[in-house]
DNA sequence: TTGTAAGCGTTATCAA
DNA sequence: TTGATAACGCTTACAA
């Protein structure tokens, strides 16, 4: 019992191999009568295309490395929906890899995906590794970064500064009137998206003469909502004083805001609490939970976009110049910061892209 | 500037590509002093082996095929970091896909995963259309379903039946002397794992005569917070003399916890809410809510030991009949339901291995 | 519109 | 322990 292969269906359909891989694909030099009785044949043969052989003969593997820190962060789960999503239509297949916010396993990740060549890879901003760099660098492939907008960018860079926003976020609680702002963040975190945030609060702080010392970084990432509540009571202990608290993520955001309830600290009253990434907990928390608003779907879609024109011109032979797409990351104002009735504002961050590098 | 292939590293260490072929696997039978020194050359060359011609080759994808309804959605997205994890040391990669709740979806993703020649496929189970089915069928690989155990499973399953975990939380709403339990559910959910919840939690208010047309579903799968809290709503306007309500999910059990909140109405003294599957926000939310508990990573990874064992004994020529894993789902009563004092129950369903089919 | 021939880069197989 | 040879199933390039 044989698998059924294109040369089964050819002979069955009295031409030749080549007729029938024009059949199959948008080929549009085939008479529409050859075409149907051929997918006619493949139906009733339950022929099923080997595309490991057409990747090796056509030298298109039709493949997207995607890395990713995690997915059980919503955020990063997003990003890989929106880019399925958006690489469905082209023909392409996900490869999708977490790292566990490890470098050797990023490491690792990349130089097995690199095997199955890979027509464009996606990666999640991180400090990688000389070496996963220079893998990156030296596939000849289009290499975009997404969630961050990196000093030096390997390639293109679909993201929005984590600093600025975070700076943001720590001048709404700043014009607010909040003076003794403490920041709950990850440990050893050097590189990482959520040390970006911590700069971007320290930026803030120190631009506004304020106290730049209640930062509390108790577990490694990803940091959810029980280190979140863990954090915010170790903060408290040592600054009882605190009135405002920026969190890394809004999962940590709401377990801070969970230990309020638990020791009946009043959020926003005696402490405004605002989180970073719009998750869903954010907005369903009571309170709401300020946030910074970005959208991983968007940042999937984008990327996925940008690989589509990538590709494309890649066969025109007219490569694009390393692009950087810029999204949306605004501050959200909501109940954990401002009492409902005073008017929640809004600062925001006009996407654009442009070109660098 | 070509691509460095297996056969210039031959050239460069004076020995034919076979040798260095074997040199790059863990094939045994090559002088370990020959091995180093085509190590050496692959490192300077900077080869990089190509995946797909061996694969096309060796007849061996190293893919395991992926299917999820959903990556928003926690369990799913650790069940596939599970899967990665577990798969990653026997060199396998996962092609993951997820269907938005689309039967359609399910099936073109099925149809073009097989085009690249999985070694196995595992699918959330879900009503597949019958197309589906029968090309899982005579993919002639391993399939497993997980998530659920299927009344008539296409091969193998790594699961726990959602209708008596459903079933055993209700039992607990029912011995802690409520009467009117309500259920809120997803709309148009036939064969869905959260079709199979509402079904026990039916088979648990009938076995106890109590009312079971407390049901309220306002939207499609998946529902989160807000669906829940709207739900919520909804229930206590229609049946404003409801005591209890099981919750498809525990993102939906926190909206409607916090519609409870909104609404002043005491949880779990006038109300009590319960659950499923053990999400962070259950366990942080106040109070913590009750819930079954089942685990993604342990469901990924079970499934990975499986196609682990499956296909080593495809190599054996002996391939397993049909196996069936059951994981751990038992209730885990929390504030939600129980005052802190009393004393919380744990019914538990023992995991077990067994054949069928 | 269809067909022919060559080859994609690796591994299985058998021989030395 | 190593090598020679023949696939693997498709697509590219060119010819008819």
């Amino acid at each position: 019992m044989q698998r059924v292969k294109m040369s089964d269906v050819a002979r069955a359909a009295g031409v030749s191999t080549m007729t029938v891989s024009r059949a199959l694909r948008q080929d549009g030099r085939i008479a529409p009568e050859t075409r149907r009785r051929i997918q006619r044949l493949v139906r009733e043969l339950g022929y099923v295309p080997d595309r490991i052989a057409a990747s090796f003969s056509s030298r298109r593997s039709g493949f997207v490395g995607v890395l990713v820190p995690s997915l059980n962060n919503t955020h990063f789960a997003e990003t890989a929906a929106g880019l399925q999503n958006a690489l469905q239509p082209d023909g392409l297949h996900m490869l999708l890899g977490h790292t566990n916010y490890l470098k050797a396993q990023s490491e690792q990740l990349v130089e097995t995906m690199l095997e199955r060549r890979p027509e464009a890879m996606i990666v999640t901003f991180d400090d990688h590794t000389p070496r996963t760099r220079r893998l990156l660098v030296e596939a000849g492939i289009p290499v975009i970064e997404i969630w961050e907008v990196p000093p030096k960018p390997i390639g293109h860079v679909v993201g929005f500064s984590n600093r600025a926003a975070a700076a943001a976020m720590t001048r709404h609680l700043i014009e607010l009137g909040r003076k003794k702002i403490g920041f709950i963040g990850e440990a050893q975190d050097i590189g990482t998206r959520g040390a970006q945030r911590r700069l971007g609060f320290l930026d803030a702080v120190r631009g506004a003469a304020l106290d730049d010392t209640r930062l509390v970084a108790t577990s490694r990432p990803p940091i959810g909502m029980l280190q979140g509540r863990e954090a915010m009571a170790t903060l408290m202990r040592q600054w009882p004083d605190t009135d405002a608290v920026l969190c890394v993520s809004d999962p940590c955001a709401f377990g801070a805001v969970s230990a309020c309830q638990i020791a009946r600290i009043a959020v926003p009253d005696r402490v405004a609490i605002a989180g970073f990434g719009n998750f869903e907990i954010s907005q369903c928390a009571v309170p709401a939970i300020s946030t910074i608003s970005v959208s991983g779907l968007t940042i999937g879609a984008e990327a996925a976009g940008l690989v589509r024109r990538l590709l494309k011109g890649d066969r025109e032979m007219s490569s694009l110049p390393p692009q950087t797409i810029l999204v949306d990351a605004s501050v959200l104002a909501r109940g954990s910061t401002v009492r409902p009735g005073k008017c929640a504002e809004k600062l925001t961050a006009r996407p654009a892209a442009q070109e660098h590098g």
